[in-house]
DNA sequence: GAAAATAGTTGCATTTGTCCACTATCCGTC
DNA sequence: GACGGATAGTGGACAAATGCAACTATTTTC
């Protein structure tokens, strides 16, 4: 017979985590800390770090331009107060710059810069091999399901938004 | 032939978000912030809500009793003094309490109270409920493949901490 | 017994986001 | 074409969380 293993648990194996052993929720929020953590690890000092939605919002300006700010708020999901801070830090930083519409002068168009542009291509490859090997214990079958189910339940919220 | 649809995009389906699109990194990290937000709704006002480690700990405590911070600090993906204050709070609100252990006494073992037990069963329901509702649009089968594929890169992540 | 490692605490700084109110502008309707 | 209601963007105040580094107290290792 084993010994009671009553008492403190120590290694972490042994641990009951509840129902969140079952809870899509938890993972997806633990999984966010560390592959946020080791992402920004990566993108250090490129004006690009930190937080959601700087590098989603560096590959909607370059690749539709003339989007607004507001559209971009609602795909980040963000408020517009947030996304406008962060359209200006990117300002600041000669990645982007705006334009009042023409059609719509409460509106802006936002455009990618040449040094936007070139970060852009730059990030593009940081990003992909890293999620890409943060992730490597998945195999590409798998990889590719959870990316059709989570770009489901993406456009869903965004969507609504 | 369509009008070309050169100009600002407007819909939200017609946007480019890039190399993203296949990036299962991106995917986590913005629907971590949609089912966060969902989940402190429905977690408004018990003592629980805000911020990833809360829960996990008070679930940690309940079934592990005698649990130290620095364990908790590992599977919550914290430090320890972020994992410290976050104990303090929930010393405070009467959900658990500290003891020096006897083994070791720079250590303490956490145990849980009365009001710390009930919440609990409270909040088993409630997350369990949330993270169901919010994923509603995946299939039980679907469901339980992302769970079963997440939990390992948690696990891993958890044990190199 | 001395050095190195571990547990927890605290101060500090930083970041980040949310809520709310306010202005300008556009749209639809009477 | 004037008025009310929605929409775009901005700015301020505020709350919170978290990470880092330094420091104390113990324990473990050699």
């Amino acid at each position: 017979m084993l010994p009671p293993t009553k008492g403190p648990p120590t290694s972490i194996k042994d641990i009951d985590i509840d129902v969140l052993e079952d809870t899509l929720s938890f993972y997806i929020r633990s999984i966010n800390l560390a592959v946020s953590r080791d992402l920004d690890e990566k993108l250090e000092g490129l004006d690009v770090a930190r937080g959601t939605g700087k590098i989603t919002t560096l590959f909607l300006v370059d690749g539709n331009p003339g989007i607004r700010p507001s559209t971009i708020a609602k795909l980040i999901l963000k408020d517009r107060s947030a996304t406008g801070r962060l359209v200006d830090q990117m300002e600041e930083h000669g990645l982007l710059f705006r334009e009042t519409s023409a059609d719509d002068s409460r509106a802006q168009e936002l455009y990618i810069t040449e040094k936007g542009h070139e970060l852009a291509e730059r990030v593009r490859g940081i990003v992909t091999r890293q999620s890409r090997e943060f992730f490597s214990d998945i195999s590409d079958e798998e990889h590719k399901l959870l990316i059709d189910i989570l770009r489901r339940t993406y456009r869903r919220v965004a969507a609504q938004s």
